[in-house]
DNA sequence: GCATGTTATTAGGGTACCTAATTAGATGGC
DNA sequence: GCCATCTAATTAGGTACCCTAATAACATGC
């Protein structure tokens, strides 16, 4: 295609200036696709694509507030609200005023909430790991040892 | 954290079966949050999220039809004629019947379309860049090495 | 030449975001 | 104590993006 190094390396060094530019042409669409994709893999599961990361979320960390969950998920604040509201009127999570600074909302899972988080998690996995088997071990453990450094470039808030 | 791997440290093997359920865990949730960073990328550009991949696919395969754009974007149809025909009121492609199988229409980059598909893929490549300056040189490596089989795990059709 | 499949579109609807404005509570002078 | 200012959450209103179902136009095989 746009070849400039040597035919026979499949890998160019990681200090090549064009690095960044194959990753920022590359990843986005990705992204995008594999998202595309995995909305399809929520509805069976009764979960909508809002709620799973928050289920997930207050799984490990019970009693968050609205704000941490729309900062963590990359939303605004009107945007979790919504959700939580949702969630609220399934049945799937509770509110609850802090006792020290009432302007926050806790939010923890009902047994309801957590059943469904754990039900809803395994799903995915299972969807998941039916794609992997489409993939070679190596590819498996290239994306494996990636995981680390994907999730410490969500975090950056640019 | 668990950021080094010493030789005590219980990290499975490759083939261990909790990689893929940590995969599943993980990869979707960082998918999702990469995904919505990315959407405040794109207006800057003058360039929503449905038509960026399209302008870019464009870009390798001019001519392409629009269920072809319909298969690789992981959408519908009638979801592809959408995006197609906002951006032929645009300006940015042309429609145009195939002689030999006339149901078909062939999708093809204006100049103007042309010259904003190279100027938005520049402007996310450098949006992207600076995001990878938060990281290691070693975390760049990771998912520059993993990025082949990233798309391999988009292009398997559930 | 007619049944069947494929390509694209139109119509209608739902979900998931956003910004702007409002309410309620906290906080720091004075 | 009281007011200006900040923050947490909500409400209201709007937009972007994607879906299913139905329809029109063309291709293909018997």
């Amino acid at each position: 295609m746009q070849s400039k190094t040597s035919p026979e390396d499949p890998a160019p060094s990681p200090t090549s200036d064009s690095v960044p530019s194959e990753l920022g042409q590359r990843l986005p669409l990705i992204m995008s696709r594999l998202g595309r994709s995995l909305r399809h893999a929520y509805s069976p599961i009764g979960v909508n694509l809002g709620q799973f990361p928050v289920l997930t979320s207050l799984l490990d960390r019970p009693g968050a507030t609205v704000s941490e969950l729309a900062t963590k998920e990359r939303v605004k604040l009107p945007s979790m609200t919504a959700v939580i509201t949702q969630m609220e009127s399934d049945g799937l999570v509770i509110k609850a005023g802090d006792a020290e600074d009432r302007r926050c909302v806790r939010v923890a899972l009902t047994e309801h909430g957590r059943e469904l988080a754990l039900a809803a998690r395994a799903a995915r996995v299972a969807w998941f790991a039916a794609r992997l088997n489409h993939l070679s071990r190596s590819e498996v453990a290239a994306i494996s040892r990636a995981l680390g450094a994907l999730e410490h470039l969500v975090e950056i808030d640019s």
